[in-house]
DNA sequence: GTAGGGTTAG
């Protein structure tokens, strides 16, 4: 790189295409900024720039990204009378997607009046991108309808759409469809299915895909170690983890952070800590992330002042996920020293975010500090943070029904109510209190981004209650943050009603059936 | 010599 810089310096009037070259340089190298530089010193020399120019510097602009930049090279297109230029045009919608701009790359999308294979899969990787799965699965549609031919890079972007809808219907579909395609066996194709399973929650089918997979590289077996987190079964990844050293596959750093989290979420203390401290065997540095797994990892288990211990000593800055992730343990084993400590680090990392506030509120709350829940409140009413909706989602017969807090909007809202009071009757009757948050809502008349999740669940739960008959498969998909008491009354649910139910919440799987959990975490 | 992409997680 420093070779090629030198060369380039040494040049008396480099032309457009030496400029191009070495732009594209400093952006393979990562070197964003400097690739700018460099486009704005061209500039300066009077080199007009071309439409190579401009997808090399588009790109640096979606890497970094800089909206403001981009912004400026687009006027430049415009005035150089690029914007007919398919290249320069598909860099313009990967730009404002990768900016989270989306409607803007829909904007350029829809004007363009040529749109090859790469413009559409930007568009549906951006919409995955931005967390928009159904509006990628809508333009994936339109694409079908043009008979444009997916590449196996569009498949990755529409499985990944199907993984964050969540629906196992979808999914076997996209299975099926791909297995009559040219892509059957490509690497990364299945592990994108691999990785789309789990997250509709089927581990099965997880494996039975990476079963059939020859010349598995090292994604794909961390792909499969990530289902096993996500769905609770930490010795499971460990024993995969053993196999594919035995495959003589080298791990990488991404392997580890798959693999300390399932340690974490199955209790795998000293696994995890093993795992940790072996990973130098490797040549692998620990990030910050590993740090934050094992911050994690002993928190959960409760082994809290030996968390902070360790932050102590690490060797680098502990940030937002550290002190995240310790704020986490102290609310799950009701530390309220400790809880301040990390939330007087976050809140000064990142002042203005409700969910450090919502958290260290309910360990206040748990511990029954009331008067220091409200003067939470009070600060978090001066520094104007508002309450971010929860929402849970619900698939019933393949269709996928979305609730939120005080949700009236379904036409049968009015019995989803009355099976909701009757649900409650009937676990109070049990012993169950699932009303417990609700002190916490009663005290102000405000409610925290959990009491919200809360309600948004319980609705679904009515709803399902009423629109499946009984002995059929529940399936509880989005952003439940389930309480302790909510927990309980599932289990209780999937007896009374002689129902399966799947619940995902924040990260993992929780399948329950007769009154049990098969996810056990530390519930 | 240009564009889209698989595993991390609250």
């Amino acid at each position: 790189m420093r070779y090629a810089r030198d060369l380039f310096d040494d040049f008396p009037d480099p032309d457009v295409f030496l400029w191009n070259a070495i732009i594209r340089c400093h952006s393979r190298h990562n070197l964003f900024r400097d690739a700018l530089g460099l486009y704005s010193k061209m500039q300066l020399l009077w080199v007009s720039p071309d439409s190579f120019t401009f997808t090399c510097v588009l790109k640096a602009c979606s890497a970094l990204p800089s909206l403001e930049m981009g912004r400026r090279v687009q006027c430049q297109i415009l005035r150089r009378g690029f914007d007919s230029d398919v290249f320069v045009q598909n860099g313009l919608v990967t730009f404002y997607a990768k900016c989270g701009e989306i409607e803007l790359a829909n904007k350029v999308f829809w004007r363009l009046s040529e749109r090859t294979i790469v413009t559409w899969t930007s568009m549906i990787s951006g919409y995955v991108q931005n967390g928009q799965p159904l509006e990628a699965l809508r333009v994936y549609g339109q694409m079908r309808k043009t008979n444009m031919k997916p590449e196996w890079i569009t498949f990755v972007s529409v499985l990944k759409a199907c993984g964050q809808v969540g629906s196992i219907d979808l999914a076997k579909w996209m299975d099926e469809y791909i297995a009559s395609s040219e892509f059957k066996d490509a690497v990364v194709v299945n592990t994108a299915l691999i990785d789309m399973y789990a997250k509709c929650g089927s581990i099965n089918l997880s494996r039975d895909v990476f079963n059939r997979t020859k010349d598995k590289d090292v994604v794909m077996w961390s792909a499969m170690i990530a289902a096993y987190a996500v769905h609770g079964e930490g010795q499971e990844a460990i024993d995969l983890f053993k196999a594919m050293r035995k495959a003589g596959v080298p791990p990488n750093d991404v392997t580890f952070v798959s693999l300390l989290s399932a340690c974490k979420h199955s209790g795998l203390v000293e696994d995890g800590w093993k795992l940790f401290h072996c990973m130098s065997e490797y040549s692998i540095q620990p990030r910050h992330q590993h740090y934050a797994c094992v911050v994690d990892l002993l928190g959960r288990a409760g082994y809290l002042d030996r968390a902070y211990e360790f932050i102590r000593n690490m060797p680098m800055e502990p940030g937002l996920s550290i002190w995240g992730a310790l704020l986490t343990a102290c609310k799950i084993h009701q530390h309220v020293p400790l809880g301040e400590l990390a939330a007087e680090r976050l809140f000064s990392l990142d002042p203005y975010s409700t969910g450090h506030h919502v958290q260290l509120s309910n360990i206040y709350a748990s511990a029954r500090m009331w008067d220091r829940v409200s003067k939470l409140r009070v600060l978090m009413k001066e520094k104007g943070l508002s309450k971010d909706l929860g929402y849970s989602s619900i698939e019933i017969n393949g269709k996928l029904q979305v609730f939120q807090v005080g949700d009236k909007s379904h036409p049968r809202f009015k019995e989803i109510f009355e099976e909701l009071e009757s649900l409650e009757r009937r676990l109070k009757e049990a012993g169950f209190s699932i009303d417990a948050e609700s002190v916490l809502h009663d005290l102000d008349h405000e409610e925290t981004e959990e009491t919200l999740c809360n309600h948004s669940e319980r609705i679904a739960i009515a709803y399902g209650l009423i629109s499946t008959p009984p002995g059929t498969t529940l399936r509880i998909i989005k952003n439940l943050r389930a309480c302790v008491n909510c927990h309980a009354a599932i289990k209780l649910i999937s007896k009374v009603e002689n129902r399966e139910i799947v619940v995902r919440d924040a990260n993992r799987f929780h399948h329950f059936k007769d009154g049990n959990c098969s996810c056990g975490d530390y519930w």
